[in-house]
DNA sequence: GGGATTATTTATCATTTGCTAAATTAATTT
DNA sequence: AAATTAATTTAGCAAATGATAAATAATCCC
Protein backbone atom coordinates (compact mmCIF):
# COMPACT_ATOMS: atom_id res chain seq x y z
CA UNK A 1 0.00 0.00 0.00
CA UNK A 2 1.34 3.47 -1.15
CA UNK A 3 0.00 4.59 1.79
CA UNK A 4 0.97 8.58 0.64
CA UNK A 5 1.20 11.29 3.56
CA UNK A 6 -1.35 14.15 3.38
CA UNK A 7 1.17 16.55 2.73
CA UNK A 8 -0.73 18.43 0.36
CA UNK A 9 -2.78 20.11 2.40
CA UNK A 10 -5.78 22.19 0.33
CA UNK A 11 -3.97 25.60 0.15
CA UNK A 12 -7.23 27.61 -0.03
CA UNK A 13 -10.45 27.06 0.83
CA UNK A 14 -12.92 27.38 -2.10
CA UNK A 15 -16.27 26.37 -3.76
CA UNK A 16 -15.32 26.36 -6.99
CA UNK A 17 -12.06 26.55 -8.65
CA UNK A 18 -10.96 30.51 -9.17
CA UNK A 19 -8.96 31.68 -12.28
CA UNK A 20 -5.64 31.54 -11.58
CA UNK A 21 -5.78 29.09 -8.42
CA UNK A 22 -4.00 25.68 -8.79
CA UNK A 23 -6.45 22.86 -8.20
CA UNK A 24 -5.12 20.21 -5.77
CA UNK A 25 -5.32 16.39 -6.75
CA UNK A 26 -5.24 13.98 -3.83
CA UNK A 27 -4.72 10.44 -3.73
CA UNK A 28 -8.51 8.52 -3.70
CA UNK A 29 -7.06 7.31 -0.08
CA UNK A 30 -6.02 10.38 1.70
CA UNK A 31 -9.56 12.05 -0.53
CA UNK A 32 -11.55 9.35 1.30
CA UNK A 33 -9.96 10.30 4.84
CA UNK A 34 -10.52 13.72 4.52
CA UNK A 35 -13.85 13.78 3.65
CA UNK A 36 -15.04 10.76 6.35
CA UNK A 37 -13.38 12.92 9.25
CA UNK A 38 -14.86 16.24 7.93
CA UNK A 39 -18.19 14.29 7.89
CA UNK A 40 -17.54 13.24 11.20
CA UNK A 41 -17.45 16.76 12.83
CA UNK A 42 -19.86 18.14 10.05
CA UNK A 43 -22.03 15.57 11.04
CA UNK A 44 -21.62 15.18 14.83
CA UNK A 45 -22.61 19.02 14.68
CA UNK A 46 -25.25 19.42 12.53
CA UNK A 47 -26.83 15.61 12.75
CA UNK A 48 -27.08 13.00 10.01
CA UNK A 49 -29.52 14.79 8.19
CA UNK A 50 -27.61 17.81 7.03
CA UNK A 51 -26.99 18.34 3.47
CA UNK A 52 -23.87 17.10 1.78
CA UNK A 53 -23.80 20.71 0.06
CA UNK A 54 -22.57 22.21 3.30
CA UNK A 55 -20.36 19.73 3.66
CA UNK A 56 -18.81 20.07 0.37
CA UNK A 57 -17.68 23.66 1.43
CA UNK A 58 -16.17 22.67 4.51
CA UNK A 59 -14.46 20.85 2.36
CA UNK A 60 -13.48 23.03 -0.10
CA UNK A 61 -14.57 20.88 -2.91
CA UNK A 62 -18.02 20.42 -5.11
CA UNK A 63 -20.31 18.25 -3.91
CA UNK A 64 -20.54 15.37 -6.73
CA UNK A 65 -17.07 14.36 -6.22
CA UNK A 66 -18.41 12.71 -2.79
CA UNK A 67 -20.44 10.86 -4.17
CA UNK A 68 -17.34 9.54 -6.28
CA UNK A 69 -16.25 8.01 -2.87
CA UNK A 70 -19.36 7.06 -1.43
CA UNK A 71 -22.01 5.50 -3.87
CA UNK A 72 -24.51 7.42 -1.54
CA UNK A 73 -25.18 9.11 1.53
CA UNK A 74 -25.46 5.78 4.10
CA UNK A 75 -22.35 4.73 2.62
CA UNK A 76 -20.77 7.72 4.38
CA UNK A 77 -22.81 7.64 7.32
CA UNK A 78 -21.44 4.01 7.78
CA UNK A 79 -17.88 4.87 6.90
CA UNK A 80 -18.86 7.82 10.03
CA UNK A 81 -19.50 4.44 12.04
CA UNK A 82 -16.25 3.07 11.46
CA UNK A 83 -14.05 5.56 11.80
CA UNK A 84 -15.80 6.84 15.15
CA UNK A 85 -16.73 2.89 17.02
CA UNK A 86 -14.50 0.34 15.65
CA UNK A 87 -11.06 0.00 16.62
CA UNK A 88 -11.39 2.16 19.68
CA UNK A 89 -11.30 -0.53 22.14
CA UNK A 90 -7.92 -2.08 23.57
CA UNK A 91 -7.88 -5.15 24.80
CA UNK A 92 -5.60 -4.31 27.23
CA UNK A 93 -8.31 -3.41 29.02
CA UNK A 94 -9.63 -6.34 29.80
CA UNK A 95 -6.94 -7.69 30.99
CA UNK A 96 -6.26 -5.16 33.78
CA UNK A 97 -9.70 -4.93 34.94
CA UNK A 98 -8.91 -8.76 36.01
CA UNK A 99 -5.34 -8.13 37.38
CA UNK A 100 -5.96 -8.83 41.23
CA UNK A 101 -2.23 -7.96 42.04
CA UNK A 102 -3.41 -4.31 41.90
CA UNK A 103 -6.78 -3.23 43.87
CA UNK A 104 -9.95 -2.80 42.51
CA UNK A 105 -10.26 0.90 43.01
CA UNK A 106 -7.04 1.55 40.77
CA UNK A 107 -7.84 -0.62 38.33
CA UNK A 108 -11.42 0.53 37.98
CA UNK A 109 -9.57 4.20 37.78
CA UNK A 110 -7.16 3.74 35.50
CA UNK A 111 -9.54 1.92 32.91
CA UNK A 112 -12.46 4.61 32.94
CA UNK A 113 -9.58 7.49 32.49
CA UNK A 114 -8.62 5.40 29.55
CA UNK A 115 -12.47 4.92 28.43
CA UNK A 116 -13.47 8.34 29.30
CA UNK A 117 -10.60 9.55 27.34
CA UNK A 118 -11.94 7.65 23.90
CA UNK A 119 -14.82 8.72 24.63
CA UNK A 120 -15.39 11.66 26.31
CA UNK A 121 -15.72 14.10 23.41
CA UNK A 122 -18.54 15.98 21.36
CA UNK A 123 -17.57 13.78 18.53
CA UNK A 124 -18.17 10.47 20.37
CA UNK A 125 -20.56 11.52 21.93
CA UNK A 126 -22.97 13.15 20.02
CA UNK A 127 -22.15 10.60 16.70
CA UNK A 128 -23.29 7.64 19.50
CA UNK A 129 -26.55 9.54 20.43
CA UNK A 130 -27.49 10.44 16.99
CA UNK A 131 -27.06 6.55 16.26
CA UNK A 132 -28.84 5.32 18.43
CA UNK A 133 -32.19 7.48 17.45
CA UNK A 134 -32.03 6.37 14.17
CA UNK A 135 -32.77 3.20 15.92
CA UNK A 136 -29.33 1.39 14.46
CA UNK A 137 -28.58 -2.16 16.11
CA UNK A 138 -25.63 -0.44 16.19
CA UNK A 139 -26.36 0.84 20.27
CA UNK A 140 -27.89 -2.23 20.93
CA UNK A 141 -24.66 -3.85 19.85
CA UNK A 142 -22.44 -1.24 21.42
CA UNK A 143 -24.24 -2.13 24.72
CA UNK A 144 -24.42 -5.62 24.93
CA UNK A 145 -20.80 -5.28 24.08
CA UNK A 146 -19.76 -3.07 27.18
CA UNK A 147 -22.36 -5.76 29.00
CA UNK A 148 -20.20 -8.06 28.36
CA UNK A 149 -16.41 -6.68 28.12
CA UNK A 150 -16.78 -4.71 30.66
CA UNK A 151 -19.76 -4.98 33.51
CA UNK A 152 -19.59 -8.68 33.77
CA UNK A 153 -15.83 -8.73 34.22
CA UNK A 154 -15.72 -5.93 36.87
CA UNK A 155 -19.17 -7.76 39.24
CA UNK A 156 -16.28 -10.98 39.35
CA UNK A 157 -14.15 -8.60 40.27
CA UNK A 158 -15.56 -7.15 42.90
CA UNK A 159 -16.97 -10.53 44.64
CA UNK A 160 -13.52 -11.89 44.68
CA UNK A 161 -12.29 -8.23 46.35
CA UNK A 162 -15.38 -8.23 48.83
CA UNK A 163 -15.15 -11.96 49.19
CA UNK A 164 -19.00 -11.73 48.35
CA UNK A 165 -20.34 -15.69 48.42
CA UNK A 166 -22.32 -15.23 45.55
CA UNK A 167 -22.24 -18.70 43.19
CA UNK A 168 -23.10 -19.01 39.94
CA UNK A 169 -23.15 -15.91 37.27
CA UNK A 170 -23.58 -13.02 37.67
CA UNK A 171 -26.62 -12.04 38.45
CA UNK A 172 -29.19 -9.38 36.52
CA UNK A 173 -29.41 -7.16 39.92
CA UNK A 174 -25.50 -7.32 39.74
CA UNK A 175 -25.56 -6.23 36.33
CA UNK A 176 -27.77 -3.79 36.74
CA UNK A 177 -26.24 -2.11 39.46
CA UNK A 178 -22.99 -2.11 37.81
CA UNK A 179 -24.96 -0.02 34.82
CA UNK A 180 -26.26 2.29 37.56
CA UNK A 181 -22.54 3.52 38.33
CA UNK A 182 -21.55 2.37 34.41
CA UNK A 183 -24.66 4.86 33.00
CA UNK A 184 -23.92 7.15 35.29
CA UNK A 185 -20.45 7.79 34.45
CA UNK A 186 -21.63 7.71 30.98
CA UNK A 187 -24.04 10.52 31.51
CA UNK A 188 -21.37 12.54 32.94
CA UNK A 189 -19.89 13.09 29.46
CA UNK A 190 -23.15 13.38 27.84
CA UNK A 191 -24.12 16.61 29.77
CA UNK A 192 -20.99 17.80 29.65
CA UNK A 193 -20.21 17.32 26.40
CA UNK A 194 -22.99 16.69 24.02
CA UNK A 195 -25.26 19.50 25.45
CA UNK A 196 -22.60 21.53 27.01
CA UNK A 197 -23.42 21.85 30.41
CA UNK A 198 -21.46 22.99 32.67
CA UNK A 199 -20.09 20.13 35.60
CA UNK A 200 -19.24 20.10 38.92
CA UNK A 201 -15.76 18.33 39.24
CA UNK A 202 -12.87 17.62 37.19
CA UNK A 203 -13.34 14.87 35.38
CA UNK A 204 -10.59 12.94 37.26
CA UNK A 205 -11.63 13.56 40.56
CA UNK A 206 -15.48 12.46 39.35
CA UNK A 207 -14.04 9.50 38.29
CA UNK A 208 -12.27 8.42 41.59
CA UNK A 209 -15.32 9.95 43.85
CA UNK A 210 -17.61 7.36 41.48
CA UNK A 211 -14.92 4.72 41.87
CA UNK A 212 -15.43 5.01 45.65
CA UNK A 213 -18.93 5.39 45.54
CA UNK A 214 -19.47 2.29 43.49
CA UNK A 215 -17.62 -0.03 46.21
CA UNK A 216 -18.69 1.42 49.22
CA UNK A 217 -22.65 1.15 47.82
CA UNK A 218 -22.57 -1.62 45.43
CA UNK A 219 -22.06 -5.20 47.07
CA UNK A 220 -24.40 -4.64 49.81
CA UNK A 221 -27.60 -3.86 47.07
CA UNK A 222 -26.04 -6.94 45.18
CA UNK A 223 -26.68 -9.49 48.12
CA UNK A 224 -30.26 -8.73 49.12
CA UNK A 225 -33.01 -11.15 46.71
CA UNK B 1 -63.36 27.86 26.88
CA UNK B 2 -66.02 25.55 24.92
CA UNK B 3 -63.99 22.32 25.74
CA UNK B 4 -65.29 20.62 23.36
CA UNK B 5 -64.88 16.81 23.97
CA UNK B 6 -63.04 14.96 20.79
CA UNK B 7 -66.59 12.60 20.36
CA UNK B 8 -66.31 12.51 16.63
CA UNK B 9 -63.15 10.16 15.94
CA UNK B 10 -61.99 10.48 12.39
CA UNK B 11 -63.80 7.10 11.29
CA UNK B 12 -61.87 6.75 7.92
CA UNK B 13 -58.03 6.75 7.31
CA UNK B 14 -57.44 8.73 4.18
CA UNK B 15 -55.40 11.48 2.23
CA UNK B 16 -58.24 12.56 0.43
CA UNK B 17 -61.42 12.67 0.45
CA UNK B 18 -63.14 10.05 -1.27
CA UNK B 19 -66.74 9.89 -3.44
CA UNK B 20 -69.53 9.10 -0.86
CA UNK B 21 -67.33 10.01 2.62
CA UNK B 22 -68.24 12.57 4.49
CA UNK B 23 -65.79 14.78 5.81
CA UNK B 24 -65.38 15.39 9.02
CA UNK B 25 -64.31 18.76 10.76
CA UNK B 26 -63.24 19.90 14.59
CA UNK B 27 -62.91 22.74 16.14
CA UNK B 28 -59.60 24.77 15.79
CA UNK B 29 -58.69 23.54 19.84
CA UNK B 30 -59.50 20.14 19.07
CA UNK B 31 -57.81 19.65 15.23
CA UNK B 32 -54.61 21.62 17.17
CA UNK B 33 -54.83 18.93 19.95
CA UNK B 34 -55.04 16.22 17.49
CA UNK B 35 -51.94 17.16 15.41
CA UNK B 36 -49.49 17.87 18.61
CA UNK B 37 -50.72 14.38 19.70
CA UNK B 38 -50.10 12.75 16.74
CA UNK B 39 -46.61 15.12 15.74
CA UNK B 40 -45.47 13.93 19.73
CA UNK B 41 -45.73 10.46 18.56
CA UNK B 42 -43.98 10.65 14.98
CA UNK B 43 -41.51 13.03 15.75
CA UNK B 44 -40.44 10.78 18.43
CA UNK B 45 -40.12 8.00 16.23
CA UNK B 46 -38.71 8.92 13.23
CA UNK B 47 -37.24 12.70 14.07
CA UNK B 48 -37.55 16.35 13.93
CA UNK B 49 -36.53 16.65 9.89
CA UNK B 50 -39.51 13.97 8.87
CA UNK B 51 -41.64 15.61 6.66
CA UNK B 52 -45.24 16.81 7.34
CA UNK B 53 -46.66 15.12 4.09
CA UNK B 54 -46.28 11.36 6.35
CA UNK B 55 -47.72 12.95 9.46
CA UNK B 56 -50.59 14.42 7.39
CA UNK B 57 -51.53 11.33 6.41
CA UNK B 58 -51.56 9.90 9.90
CA UNK B 59 -53.64 12.06 11.17
CA UNK B 60 -56.41 11.53 7.83
CA UNK B 61 -55.58 14.80 6.83
CA UNK B 62 -54.31 16.93 4.29
CA UNK B 63 -50.58 18.66 4.53
CA UNK B 64 -51.60 22.38 4.18
CA UNK B 65 -54.20 21.78 7.00
CA UNK B 66 -51.15 21.63 9.28
CA UNK B 67 -50.07 24.66 8.50
CA UNK B 68 -53.42 26.50 9.15
CA UNK B 69 -52.98 25.89 12.81
CA UNK B 70 -48.64 26.33 13.10
CA UNK B 71 -47.38 28.97 10.95
CA UNK B 72 -44.33 26.93 10.70
CA UNK B 73 -42.91 23.54 11.02
CA UNK B 74 -41.05 24.80 14.17
CA UNK B 75 -43.92 26.31 15.94
CA UNK B 76 -45.22 22.53 15.44
CA UNK B 77 -42.07 21.50 17.22
CA UNK B 78 -42.37 23.76 19.99
CA UNK B 79 -45.76 22.53 20.63
CA UNK B 80 -44.42 19.38 21.25
CA UNK B 81 -42.11 20.24 23.53
CA UNK B 82 -44.24 22.31 25.55
CA UNK B 83 -46.86 19.44 25.15
CA UNK B 84 -43.96 16.63 26.53
CA UNK B 85 -41.75 18.68 29.15
CA UNK B 86 -43.70 21.42 30.49
CA UNK B 87 -46.87 20.69 33.30
CA UNK B 88 -45.52 17.05 33.72
CA UNK B 89 -43.46 18.21 36.94
CA UNK B 90 -45.45 17.55 40.40
CA UNK B 91 -44.72 20.39 43.25
CA UNK B 92 -45.93 17.66 45.45
CA UNK B 93 -42.63 15.71 44.63
CA UNK B 94 -40.73 18.39 46.23
CA UNK B 95 -42.56 18.21 49.49
CA UNK B 96 -42.21 14.25 49.78
CA UNK B 97 -38.55 14.92 49.27
CA UNK B 98 -37.86 16.89 52.38
CA UNK B 99 -40.46 15.24 54.48
CA UNK B 100 -38.45 13.58 57.61
CA UNK B 101 -41.23 11.89 59.01
CA UNK B 102 -40.49 9.29 56.22
CA UNK B 103 -36.47 7.14 56.00
CA UNK B 104 -34.80 8.79 52.83
CA UNK B 105 -34.94 5.38 51.54
CA UNK B 106 -39.22 5.54 51.48
CA UNK B 107 -39.31 8.66 49.87
CA UNK B 108 -36.44 8.33 47.10
CA UNK B 109 -38.24 4.87 46.48
CA UNK B 110 -41.34 7.22 45.85
CA UNK B 111 -40.17 9.77 43.87
CA UNK B 112 -38.61 7.81 42.14
CA UNK B 113 -41.45 5.64 41.42
CA UNK B 114 -43.46 8.56 40.11
CA UNK B 115 -40.94 10.57 38.18
CA UNK B 116 -40.20 7.31 35.93
CA UNK B 117 -43.62 6.78 35.45
CA UNK B 118 -43.61 9.93 33.89
CA UNK B 119 -40.50 10.20 31.74
CA UNK B 120 -39.91 6.26 31.27
CA UNK B 121 -41.45 6.01 27.62
CA UNK B 122 -40.59 5.55 24.20
CA UNK B 123 -42.12 9.42 23.37
CA UNK B 124 -40.54 11.37 26.23
CA UNK B 125 -37.50 9.73 26.31
CA UNK B 126 -36.51 9.86 22.41
CA UNK B 127 -37.93 13.12 21.94
CA UNK B 128 -35.73 14.69 24.80
CA UNK B 129 -32.75 12.87 23.18
CA UNK B 130 -33.69 14.46 20.14
CA UNK B 131 -34.24 17.90 21.48
CA UNK B 132 -31.00 17.79 23.08
CA UNK B 133 -28.93 16.94 19.93
CA UNK B 134 -31.15 19.85 18.33
CA UNK B 135 -28.74 22.48 20.63
CA UNK B 136 -31.60 23.33 22.31
CA UNK B 137 -31.26 25.67 25.75
CA UNK B 138 -34.44 23.04 26.81
CA UNK B 139 -32.50 20.67 27.93
CA UNK B 140 -29.74 22.71 29.84
CA UNK B 141 -32.56 24.55 31.54
CA UNK B 142 -34.10 20.99 32.33
CA UNK B 143 -30.84 19.63 33.47
CA UNK B 144 -30.23 22.90 35.89
CA UNK B 145 -33.74 22.13 36.83
CA UNK B 146 -33.40 19.11 38.04
CA UNK B 147 -29.97 19.87 39.73
CA UNK B 148 -31.93 22.53 41.89
CA UNK B 149 -35.38 20.59 42.41
CA UNK B 150 -33.96 17.29 42.91
CA UNK B 151 -30.22 17.37 43.55
CA UNK B 152 -29.29 20.05 46.04
CA UNK B 153 -32.53 18.58 47.99
CA UNK B 154 -31.50 15.34 48.29
CA UNK B 155 -28.41 15.98 49.12
CA UNK B 156 -28.73 18.06 51.74
CA UNK B 157 -31.35 14.89 53.05
CA UNK B 158 -28.48 12.67 52.59
CA UNK B 159 -26.99 15.04 54.91
CA UNK B 160 -29.32 15.19 57.56
CA UNK B 161 -30.22 11.70 57.76
CA UNK B 162 -26.64 10.38 57.91
CA UNK B 163 -25.64 12.47 59.96
CA UNK B 164 -23.16 14.17 57.72
CA UNK B 165 -20.97 17.40 59.63
CA UNK B 166 -20.73 19.21 56.29
CA UNK B 167 -21.64 22.63 57.04
CA UNK B 168 -22.57 25.00 54.47
CA UNK B 169 -24.11 24.74 50.49
CA UNK B 170 -24.08 21.19 48.78
CA UNK B 171 -20.22 20.87 47.28
CA UNK B 172 -19.61 19.89 43.75
CA UNK B 173 -18.57 16.16 44.99
CA UNK B 174 -22.38 16.23 46.32
CA UNK B 175 -23.68 17.10 43.36
CA UNK B 176 -21.72 15.37 41.23
CA UNK B 177 -22.32 11.61 43.22
CA UNK B 178 -25.67 12.66 43.27
CA UNK B 179 -25.75 13.03 39.77
CA UNK B 180 -23.82 9.58 39.07
CA UNK B 181 -27.09 7.94 40.92
CA UNK B 182 -29.58 9.90 38.86
CA UNK B 183 -27.97 9.56 36.04
CA UNK B 184 -27.64 6.14 36.09
CA UNK B 185 -31.48 5.86 36.93
CA UNK B 186 -31.89 7.72 33.76
CA UNK B 187 -29.56 5.66 31.69
CA UNK B 188 -32.10 2.59 32.54
CA UNK B 189 -34.51 4.51 30.74
CA UNK B 190 -32.51 5.08 27.85
CA UNK B 191 -31.19 1.80 26.81
CA UNK B 192 -34.76 0.79 27.49
CA UNK B 193 -37.59 3.02 26.12
CA UNK B 194 -35.43 4.82 23.57
CA UNK B 195 -32.81 2.29 22.63
CA UNK B 196 -35.01 -0.58 23.17
CA UNK B 197 -32.27 -2.36 24.90
CA UNK B 198 -33.77 -5.51 27.11
CA UNK B 199 -32.89 -5.06 30.95
CA UNK B 200 -32.41 -7.07 33.89
CA UNK B 201 -34.41 -5.82 36.30
CA UNK B 202 -38.01 -4.59 36.72
CA UNK B 203 -38.08 -1.32 37.37
CA UNK B 204 -39.30 -1.47 41.00
CA UNK B 205 -36.71 -3.77 41.66
CA UNK B 206 -34.21 -1.50 40.02
CA UNK B 207 -35.15 1.38 41.60
CA UNK B 208 -34.97 0.17 45.39
CA UNK B 209 -31.67 -1.35 44.59
CA UNK B 210 -30.40 1.52 43.14
CA UNK B 211 -31.32 3.76 46.41
CA UNK B 212 -29.22 1.53 48.82
CA UNK B 213 -26.55 1.39 46.61
CA UNK B 214 -26.41 5.04 47.07
CA UNK B 215 -27.37 5.60 50.38
CA UNK B 216 -24.69 3.35 51.18
CA UNK B 217 -22.25 3.97 48.77
CA UNK B 218 -22.70 7.86 48.52
CA UNK B 219 -21.94 9.10 52.23
CA UNK B 220 -18.62 7.86 52.61
CA UNK B 221 -17.45 8.86 49.06
CA UNK B 222 -18.60 12.80 49.29
CA UNK B 223 -16.82 12.94 52.86
CA UNK B 224 -13.20 13.14 51.38
CA UNK B 225 -11.73 16.49 50.51
C1' DG C 1 -84.31 26.31 4.29
C1' DG C 2 -80.96 29.72 2.95
C1' DG C 3 -77.10 32.55 3.67
C1' DA C 4 -72.82 33.34 6.23
C1' DT C 5 -68.87 31.38 8.31
C1' DT C 6 -64.89 28.67 8.35
C1' DA C 7 -62.63 23.98 8.45
C1' DT C 8 -60.60 21.54 4.92
C1' DT C 9 -58.91 20.42 0.30
C1' DT C 10 -56.90 21.27 -4.33
C1' DA C 11 -53.41 23.07 -6.89
C1' DT C 12 -49.10 24.96 -6.98
C1' DC C 13 -44.54 27.33 -6.07
C1' DA C 14 -39.76 27.94 -4.85
C1' DT C 15 -36.01 25.50 -2.56
C1' DT C 16 -33.45 21.90 -1.28
C1' DT C 17 -32.45 17.22 -1.49
C1' DG C 18 -29.50 12.99 -3.12
C1' DC C 19 -27.43 11.73 -7.10
C1' DT C 20 -25.71 11.28 -12.32
C1' DA C 21 -23.42 12.17 -16.85
C1' DA C 22 -20.45 14.63 -19.34
C1' DA C 23 -16.80 18.04 -19.64
C1' DT C 24 -12.33 19.64 -17.77
C1' DT C 25 -7.75 19.62 -16.18
C1' DA C 26 -3.89 17.98 -13.13
C1' DA C 27 -0.85 14.26 -12.80
C1' DT C 28 1.43 10.13 -14.75
C1' DT C 29 3.36 7.48 -18.42
C1' DT C 30 5.65 6.91 -22.75
C1' DA D 1 6.63 16.93 -25.25
C1' DA D 2 2.77 14.21 -26.46
C1' DA D 3 -0.54 10.86 -25.04
C1' DT D 4 -3.00 8.62 -21.46
C1' DT D 5 -5.18 8.30 -17.04
C1' DA D 6 -8.11 9.73 -13.56
C1' DA D 7 -9.31 13.40 -9.97
C1' DT D 8 -12.36 17.07 -10.01
C1' DT D 9 -15.83 20.32 -11.73
C1' DT D 10 -19.92 21.90 -14.41
C1' DA D 11 -24.54 21.33 -15.41
C1' DG D 12 -28.62 19.40 -14.38
C1' DC D 13 -32.52 16.06 -13.18
C1' DA D 14 -36.21 13.97 -10.40
C1' DA D 15 -38.10 13.72 -6.08
C1' DA D 16 -39.18 15.70 -1.71
C1' DT D 17 -39.39 19.64 1.14
C1' DG D 18 -41.92 23.72 3.73
C1' DA D 19 -45.22 26.88 2.69
C1' DT D 20 -49.19 29.82 0.16
C1' DA D 21 -53.55 31.13 -2.29
C1' DA D 22 -57.70 30.01 -3.95
C1' DA D 23 -61.55 26.73 -4.28
C1' DT D 24 -64.80 23.60 -1.82
C1' DA D 25 -68.00 21.99 1.46
C1' DA D 26 -69.53 21.08 6.40
C1' DT D 27 -71.48 23.49 10.11
C1' DC D 28 -73.75 27.41 12.40
C1' DC D 29 -77.36 30.82 12.88
C1' DC D 30 -81.49 33.33 11.81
Amino acid sequence: MKQRTLNKISPVKRTSTKKGEQRVRFSPEDRKKLIVDEATRYFAEVGFDAGTRPLAVRLGITQPLIFRYFPNKDDLIQAVYNEVFLSRWRIEWEVLLEDRSRPLRDRLIEFYTAYTDVIFNSKWMRIFLLAGLRGLELNKWYIKFAEERIHRRVCIEIRAEKGIKIKGPVTGRELELYWLFHGGIFYFGVRRFAYGVPVHLELREFIEASVDSLLNGMPAAARRP
